[in-house]
DNA sequence: CAAAAGTGGGGTAATTCGGGGA
DNA sequence: CATGTCCGAATTACCCCACTTT
C-alpha cells in the first residue's frame, strides 16, 4: 500500500456506533433511519452497514436534524390531493414489505395495482 | 507493496489493508470474507491474498456514493439493485409529505425522479 | 543477516442485526 | 409515529504469535 495511487485513508465511512454518537441516539435508531431511507449506507456482505461521511455531515448541519421530516421535499410539485383509499392501502403494504429491500418493487407494485 | 507498478497487472489487485479501508472494516474481516467465500482473491504462493478490483467494486457499489477521495467512481454501470439511493430519498420524502393525503403524488414523483 | 511492516491463524470481547414489545 | 430497551444469533474488532516480504 505504499505505491497504490488510490487509498482512502480518511474514514469516509462511519460505523453505526459512530453515527449514533454523533446524533446522540441509540444505534438502533440509526438502523431505523437506514431502513426508512433517511440514510443510505453501504451494506456489507454480512448485512452490517457503514454510513458515508458525506451523508452524515449533511444531516448534522444545523437545521437539518434527522427528524421525521429531515428529508428535503425538493419536488415541491403541487400534487393533486386525491385521497385514494385503495391506493393508500396498496402502497402502504408494499412500502412496509418491500421498500427497504427494493424501491423498484414499490414502483412496479404501484403501477400494477393502480394502473 | 509486493509488486511494482511496472509489473503489467491487467486487473488491479488490492491488498487486504486497502480492501479493509474501502469497507471501513478490520483487515481480518476481509480475510474472513475470503475464507467464507464472500470474496475470491488471488492467492500468492506465500498464502497471502490479493483482491481483484472488480470484486471489490461490485460489493462496494451497493447503495454507496463514494466521495471525491473515495475511489471507485463507479463505472456507470448503474444497475438498479436492491437499493437505489436517489429513489430512496425521493420516495421517502414524498411518502412522508404526501402519502397521507394523496398516493398519486408518490407515483408522479417516482416517474419524474426515476424516469 | 537483521529489522520493520504486512498478513495469516486463532481466540475472546464488543458490535450489530433482527424481531418483538414497552 | 418515532425512539429506547431486551433478547438471541451472527458478525466484527482487538489481542496474541508465526511467517513472508521488503
Amino acid at each position: 500500500m505504499t505505491n497504490k495511487p488510490e487509498e482512502p485513508q480518511q474514514p469516509t465511512l462511519y460505523t453505526p456506533a459512530e453515527v449514533a454518537n454523533f446524533f446522540r441516539v441509540d444505534p438502533k435508531t440509526v438502523t431505523r433511519w437506514a431502513r426508512t431511507g433517511t440514510l443510505n449506507p453501504v451494506t456489507l456482505p454480512s448485512g452490517h452497514r457503514r454510513y458515508p461521511a458525506a451523508e452524515i455531515h449533511r444531516l448534522l448541519q444545523v437545521g437539518n436534524a434527522p427528524g421525521p421530516d429531515g428529508l428535503p421535499a425538493d419536488d415541491g410539485a403541487d400534487v393533486a390531493p386525491a385521497s385514494n383509499p385503495r391506493a393508500n392501502a396498496i402502497l402502504n403494504a408494499v412500502i412496509r414489505d418491500y421498500f427497504d429491500g427494493d424501491a423498484t418493487a414499490l414502483i412496479r407494485a404501484v403501477r400494477d395495482g393502480l394502473g
